[in-house]
DNA sequence: AAGTACGTACAGAAAAAACTGTACGAAGTA
DNA sequence: TACTTCGTACAGTTTTTTCTGTACGTACTT
């Protein structure tokens, strides 16, 4: 077998990883999250070993800082890991291999943040309104005005609260009950 | 009752509404939508007519080219319709008042469209793996990474399979028969 | 048919973000 | 203690995205 052929096999592997790369980041860009960001993660994602920063940076052609930054913000993601190995000086990170529960972390993660956003300014404008509706000196048409806002608002806590039992359906797996892994 | 508790009580309401606008905004902004866009769908969502493209200008001082685009934008989501009403010429545009609706709209759209752009690249790459093990002239170290990357494919398939079906649960509405609407 | 109002395509300007190189603190090594 | 190695904070640059103004096609009005 010709060392020609070692290099066609190994260049055609890289090509069906890097399409199946691309896609994956194509993917998490659609959800904010840069296309370096998700290209790191493929990479990490088919990557036989933990990677150093090194390493990724190598295998990128980007700086050490973006990496350091990028793998960070994967981190908080929950879809990379710190791994420890003995003897290694530098840190090592792995992609986390399990993709529902990459959905899971990723989705959980975001929906809470925004249900907290939301919910605390809600509450807030809420209590605000309240005051204004029973307030004497307040114009008929803006307490009408308030009265419907109010309105608005307990519609969309109601939806929070929904939201915030499915994240809890996610977290604890009890969405698997529901739609179960495999068919 | 004097004219300045009236805009005091205005002034008032405006402040309690602009807190949960921002909010909103604050909270689309984590899923790849400009702010800007998320103030207009805010904006929408608490003005109690649908709203022109000359009005959205000046309630949100931007151009009218952007509210234009925002506004496309935010139909694509399905988050903002476009509504008739005789005799007014002008494009007329409200908020979908249904934040379940708009959740399922926004994430399905997303995923399916997350799934296919995956889904197609891991099956092409998939048959291309295939035909490099399956070649004799291919080295075996590059074989066996070959069928490893094939096993992580699969593993990905499956994940998106169960997106797919969690996707239709959605769609259908049958996600509320597990998370009710209504506690 | 001429005039007006409306919405959007497009090019360029402004703003935001992603990325890099330098510098430095922490932690290991000799 | 002096010397490396490593990771990241930060400032500045590059790239990307967002926003605006102009211009034009369509459709309504007179």
């Amino acid at each position: 077998m010709g060392v020609k052929a070692n290099m066609d096999g190994e260049k055609r592997l890289i090509q069906a990883r890097e399409r199946v790369i691309d896609a994956i980041s194509q993917n998490m860009h659609l959800y904010g999250v840069t296309e370096s960001v998700g290209r790191l993660y493929g990479a990490l994602y088919f990557q036989e070993d933990p990677m150093t920063l090194d390493e990724m940076k190598d295998e990128l052609g980007m700086s050490k800082t973006s990496m350091s930054t990028s793998v960070r913000n994967l981190m908080d993601l929950k879809m990379v890991d710190k791994v420890w190995r003995k003897g290694v000086r530098k840190d090592l990170y792995q992609a986390e291999p399990d993709w529902y529960q990459t959905f899971i972390d990723f989705f959980t993660i975001k929906w809470r943040a925004g249900v907290n956003i939301n919910v605390s300014a809600m509450e807030k404008s809420l209590t605000e309104l309240h005051l204004l509706i029973e307030d004497n000196e307040t114009d008929e048409r803006i307490k009408n005005m308030a009265r419907v806002d109010c309105e608005k608002i307990l519609a969309a806590l109601e939806y929070y609260d929904w939201l915030n039992r499915l994240v809890d359906s996610f977290e604890s797996g009890e969405i698997f009950q529901y739609i179960p892994k495999k068919r």
